[in-house]
DNA sequence: CGCCAGGTTTAGTCTAGTCTAAGTATTCAT
DNA sequence: ATGAATACTTAGACTAGACTAAACCTGGCG
């Protein structure tokens, strides 16, 4: 098996980004996405499809197949891995390791993959609180939900941040939105979406968008099933 | 300026480690050292006097210019950090990092680079005896010769080691041929083409092919001018 | 002095990944 | 049910970087 190549590389990783669990992905989210034209998905899914990486039915969109989902997995891990490093062993700040990690996820080795982990103790999670597959492509599940779908008085432990917005991740940061954050819902207006959260004894004021990507574990009386 | 390939980044570079001076290099020697056929040379080498980054007399070679050889020492430059951050950061050994420097150094962002140098301190030297040159593209010039090139009786001490030679570099480190090694020429009999030489007081056999690449410091009453 | 073997360049082809423009299927509303 | 809007696919083209085959210089030898 030839090594896949960069473009197909990150084509499984937004498709499993889409659809962990195999869900169908449409044409346009893909392309969306990828910042690439429609033609350009549907070509490349033909090409995914023909080393069975994924299955692709017209006008239905493509899913993953369990092959697939190996290297996609295998891409996150190294996605994780390299960005826990930036932050951990080279001092940036975790705002701002996400498009170098995005670039070097398909340059390294898995020799040296491998001996950045063990320099640091084969971490379980990244910078952004995303757990960090291990060398199986097993992932630790959890079980988490937005922010933005807490109800009034709801208490919550901030546990995940979406990583590909560096603007948004650096205001979250400033306003003490970081893995590990206790916050309570002090009042939700839906009609005019505004959410009013308490976090570290500070009061702030968002719409639902400006919540997009903070995912919670949920401090009703221990964990709860789904 | 629209940053180049990784195709140009290497031929740029092998036009420097093949004409450091700015001496010309003929289409042939270029397409032998990049593993590439000849018509591929004088094609990228149209494109790289496009940009002008060489200049290109049709049958009398390449050279570099001002501009094409600072992208070349830059390239250097990034290979050598990148491969003494192998050795002292991630452990590996000196003989086994040449490969993934040569991808790397086409992939790492100037930050990530200068995190890694600073996270050395700075070091002039890689694993294998050269001199980093400085971000401005100063390198060190040292008056060294091939050790293949000294007489019966001289002494002298191995300054730098080819590193593109894996096997070749394990045997040597074997054998104490390493940076730093003193070294005195025992014996030297030209017409076998059989150096004999003391290395570490053990006595080493080779002809002349087995010692290129290794370049010393000639230890003839203090500095020598060329 | 001319010829020929080598090395070099030209010409044409291929692959991977992208694009735009055009055609087609599906869905949803009238 | 029919047509319009929308989304997807097909068709065709482009780019970068490689290759092979063929044409072309040129320097050294006879
Ligand atoms: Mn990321
Ligand atoms: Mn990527
Ligand atoms: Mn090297
Ligand atoms: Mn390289």
């Amino acid at each position: 098996m030839p090594k896949l190549s960069r473009s197909k590389q990150d084509y499984l990783k937004a498709l499993y980004a889409l659809g962990p669990e195999g869900e169908a992905v449409v044409t346009s989210r893909l392309a969306l996405r990828l910042a690439v034209s429609p033609p350009s998905v549907t070509h490349m899914l033909g090409q995914l499809a023909a080393q069975r990486l994924v299955t692709h039915a017209p006008r239905a969109g493509a899913r993953l197949t369990a092959k697939g989902r190996r290297e996609a997995v295998e891409m996150v891990r190294r996605h994780r891995i390299l960005e826990t490093f930036l932050v951990r062993v080279l001092g940036f700040d975790w705002s701002e390791v996400h498009d170098d990690a995005e670039i070097l996820e398909h340059h390294i080795s898995d020799r040296v993959l491998e001996a950045i982990d063990r320099l640091m103790g084969h971490p379980a999670e990244d910078p952004h609180g995303h757990p960090i597959p291990d060398r199986r492509g097993r992932v630790r599940r959890r079980d988490l939900e937005p922010l933005s779908s807490l109800r009034r008085g709801a208490r919550a432990t901030v546990r995940e941040i979406r990583d590909a917005d560096g603007p948004r991740m650096a205001r979250w940061k400033q306003t003490g939105l970081v893995p590990g954050a206790q916050v309570r819902v002090r009042e939700v207006r839906a009609l005019d979406d505004v959410f009013e959260i308490e976090v570290g004894g500070k009061r702030v004021v968002t719409g639902s968008e400006g919540l997009e990507g903070l995912m919670v574990e949920s401090a009703k009386g221990g964990p709860r099933g789904q």
